[in-house]
This record gives structure tokens, C-alpha cells and sequence, in this order.
DNA sequence: CTGGGGATGGGGCCC
DNA sequence: CGGGCCCCATCCCCA
């Protein structure tokens, strides 16, 4: 006989005596601020915490302490939350630093929540999209202002007011009902800054058309470095500044579906049909494609790795390319001297991260032939399949994962390479402290 | 210190 | 809708 409700008042009793810090062997200390937890809780809950806790199993009767400098304390409330009621605190504004904070503790189950929170956004914005465009022309004055108000208040009818959601006891956006809270657009009165090249190339094609809210050149491109510095810095910041975004947007007079050049108005009649608008940025994009590979730039998803040093990308054709110049090294020129070579004339080497074609003269002037790369099994190696995609992505900092990457290989190329990886993850590491 | 070049990554868009 | 190409910006290394 089973009673179906003990778990459930387990886990409420644990979560009654962590609250009132009963039993409580483990501390874990967030950017200054203290959480009191279980440690046998925390080892079922976090890969992290079992290591962690492994290594310290020895001395049981010492109070175990956790330091993390990588995330929030409002970001690992969510988290704590999560470990002691299985209710995880998702909101539009929190989930990357979740989804981080979780692939840092190894919780596979909250990355994978995340995931399909960010998911979800997509039909969301879809829906909330067709809502935008079935609205009156009639309700809208002539500066748009009672639009932009409009759709944004859509929004915010059903989710949190801003920096709720790191209360959970505070109408937090729980996942199933999930709604984004800071969907923002770019106020374009707000762009004095002259058009970049690219801008200014785009817009010299598309003038006559209508023209999305162009994404500020304030607004820096997510690469993934970036992606990595915003995780690992305070939350406090990002939500801070994505919140001063939000008010400000909300009253400009300009935002929404037009785009204004000087006085040059596009009449709202071209508006394109079809527009999906970023939950994390202002960029908006015409195809629901677009706006999935635009959104691995926000979830640092990299589903695509390089059989042949374990290198991951966010899109297929980086990695096409990627592998072209690097493991084909394409280029039949050497690097030194820029002579033409052929497969004979020349060798591909490895010096630290880089790869390249020197010449057999070069080579050998260099005295570098030693860590010549075999050829020869390159040729084996493709690109990975979809089947893998989303087994093995990380996020973030977290570049353990790097070493599973080169686990199916088996090419001397590989081989030689897998201590290029650990070379790139330790890079990785040093980098931040040299620049 | 600086400019050049390679590698990477993001967006647009065609097929 | 995915693949892939092109263009561009940025980062980083190196001479």
C-alpha cells in the first residue's frame, strides 16, 4: 500500500525545518548573502552538490559550506525553492540566470524546464503577435502611443511586476502558466546615434518598405563571451538595467511596429504580416526560424559540436565553417609565407588554439613539425546529427561538458586534439584575467 | 601601440 | 522550416 501524499509532506517538512533552519548541515554562501539546506537534500538534487559533498563526506560532523560567486542569491532562492518543493519560479526576466545558475549545479531537470520555458515563448509571441495585429486602427492616436501601451500591457496584465518573480510567494510566473514579463521594443525616438554600415546598408535597400524596430547600436550583439559575463555577474545589474529598458519603453511615443527615418514615416499599411519579436531583446525578425537561431544567442544553446575538437556552435553552417578552415584548413596557403601549397608541399599544424598550413619549408624552419596533424584522418570525420543536438549543449561557463564531446571520436586526429579541448576550456578560464 | 588578418558569431535571406 | 550562403561586427593574435 502506497500513500501517494507522503512525498509530498516530506519534502514540505524539509522545506518547514530548512525555513526554520532545523537540521540544517550545509551552508552555501551566494555572493555574501547565507542559505541554510540539507545536505542529503542538496546531493539528490545537484551533480555539483553530490561531488561536492562526496569529497567532503569524510568529515560529516563538520557543517559543509558552499561558496558561489557565478550567480544571484535571488537566482538560487529560485533554485533552493525548486530543490525543496519542486516548484521552479520561471519568469521572462530570471530563466537565463536559472538556466545558468542550474547548468553550474548540474540540475538537468531545470535546465530542461528552462528550455522549454524559452520554448514556449515562441507561440506565445506568435500569439500575442496575431492579438497585436487584429487591434483597431480606430484606438490608436496618432503618435502610437495608445498601441505600444496597449500590447505591452497585454503583458503585463498577466505576469509579475518587475523583480517579483524573485519572491515566489509573490504571483511569480510559474511554469505552465507561463507569460513573459519584460517583452520590450526598441523606442525608435530614442536612436540619435547614426545608422552603422550594416544599418545603413539594410536601410538603403529596404527604405521604401516597412522596417521592424531596428536594435539599437547601444545594444551590444550577444556573443557567447558576453552571454558567459552576464551570467556569471550579479543578477541585481541585468535586471536592474532590463527594467530601466522596460519603463522607458513603455513611455516612449514611439515604440512598436514603425519604424521612423528623420521624418520619414512608413505608413503603418506596409506593416509586414508576419513579425516575431524577441522575449530577451528588442530584435524582431520575420520567420519563427529566425527567431529560434536568434534565441540561442540569449540561451547560449550550442547544439552543434565539432566531432574534431569539440568546439561547439550555436548554428550548423558555423560549424561548416568552422570545420572547413580549421580541421580541412581549406586554405591551401601557408600561413608564413603565403605560398600556394598542396597536400605535399605543406602540413597543417596546431599552435595553441590555431590551426594552419605552413609550408614544408616553413615547418620545418620552425622547428614545429613535431605536433604535425595527420591529414589523413580528417577525412573521416562529419557533422554531427541532429539526433544530438540537444543531449549535449551547455550553457555558459560551464565548459565540463567539453570533455564528453570528444568521447566518440576515434580518429588519430581526435585523439590529438582532445588536449587542444581541455587547452581551449582552460583558455577560456585565463582569458578574463589577462584582458 | 597599432594595423592587418583570421576566427567567430549574428542577421538577412534565398533555396 | 532547415540548410546554407553572404555580409558584417567583433574579438583576438601577431608582426
Amino acid at each position: 500500500m502506497e500513500i501517494s501524499s507522503h512525498q509530498f509532506h516530506l519534502l514540505q517538512q524539509l522545506n518547514e525545518q530548512r525555513r526554520q533552519d532545523l537540521f540544517c548541515d550545509c551552508s552555501i554562501l551566494v555572493q555574501g548573502k547565507v542559505f541554510k539546506a540539507h545536505r542529503n537534500v542538496l546531493f539528490a538534487s545537484s551533480g555539483y552538490f553530490k561531488m561536492l559533498l562526496s569529497q567532503s563526506s569524510k568529515e560529516t560532523s563538520q557543517p559543509t559550506t558552499a561558496t558561489f560567486q557565478a550567480f544571484s542569491p535571488d537566482t538560487f532562492t529560485v533554485i533552493l525553492d525548486f530543490v525543496y518543493s519542486g516548484k521552479l519560479s520561471l519568469t521572462g526576466q530570471n530563466v537565463i540566470e536559472v538556466m545558468s545558475a542550474a547548468s553550474y549545479l548540474q540540475m538537468t531537470d531545470v535546465i530542461s524546464v528552462c528550455k522549454t520555458f524559452i520554448k514556449s515563448s515562441l507561440d506565445i509571441s506568435e500569439k500575442e503577435k496575431d492579438r497585436y495585429f487584429s487591434l483597431s486602427d480606430k484606438d490608436v492616436n496618432s503618435n502610437g502611443v495608445d498601441r505600444s501601451c496597449l500590447y505591452v500591457a497585454g503583458w503585463r496584465a498577466e505576469s509579475s511586476p518587475p523583480r517579483s518573480h524573485l519572491n515566489p510567494d509573490q504571483g511569480t510566473c510559474m511554469m505552465g502558466g507561463s507569460a513573459w514579463s519584460n517583452l520590450s521594443y526598441y523606442p525608435t525616438s530614442q536612436r540619435n546615434t547614426p545608422l552603422s554600415k550594416h544599418e545603413q546598408r539594410q536601410d538603403s535597400i529596404k527604405k521604401s518598405r516597412h522596417l521592424g524596430p531596428q536594435q539599437s547600436p547601444d545594444i551590444p550583439h550577444c556573443k557567447s563571451s558576453k552571454l558567459e559575463d552576464r551570467a556569471s555577474e550579479p543578477s541585481g545589474h541585468v535586471t536592474q538595467s532590463e527594467e530601466q529598458v522596460q519603463i522607458e519603453e513603455v513611455e516612449s511615443p514611439q515604440v512598436g511596429y514603425q519604424y521612423t527615418q528623420g521624418s520619414d514615416v512608413i505608413p503603418r499599411d506596409d506593416l509586414p504580416r508576419m513579425r516575431f519579436k524577441c522575449p530577451f531583446c528588442t530584435h524582431v525578425v520575420k520567420r519563427k526560424a529566425d527567431l529560434k537561431r536568434h534565441l540561442r544567442c540569449h540561451t547560449g544553446e550550442r547544439p552543434y559540436p565539432c566531432e574534431a575538437c569539440g568546439k561547439r556552435f550555436s548554428r550548423l553552417d558555423h560549424l561548416s565553417s568552422h570545420f572547413r578552415t580549421i580541421h580541412q584548413a581549406c586554405k591551401l596557403i601557408c600561413r608564413k609565407c603565403k605560398r600556394h601549397l598542396t597536400e605535399r608541399t605543406g602540413q597543417v599544424v596546431q599552435e595553441g588554439t590555431r590551426r594552419y598550413r605552413l609550408c614544408n619549408g616553413c615547418l620545418a624552419a620552425a622547428g614545429i613539425d613535431s605536433i604535425r596533424i595527420d591529414l589523413d584522418a580528417e577525412t573521416p570525420l562529419e557533422f554531427p546529427q541532429e539526433g544530438d543536438k540537444d543531449s549535449r549543449w551547455h550553457y555558459g561557463e560551464d565548459n565540463k561538458s567539453d570533455v564528453e564531446i570528444v568521447e566518440d571520436g576515434s580518429t588519430d586526429l581526435i585523439i590529438q586534439q582532445v588536449d587542444d579541448s581541455e587547452d581551449e576550456a582552460e583558455e577560456r578560464e585565463v582569458k578574463p584575467n589577462i584582458r
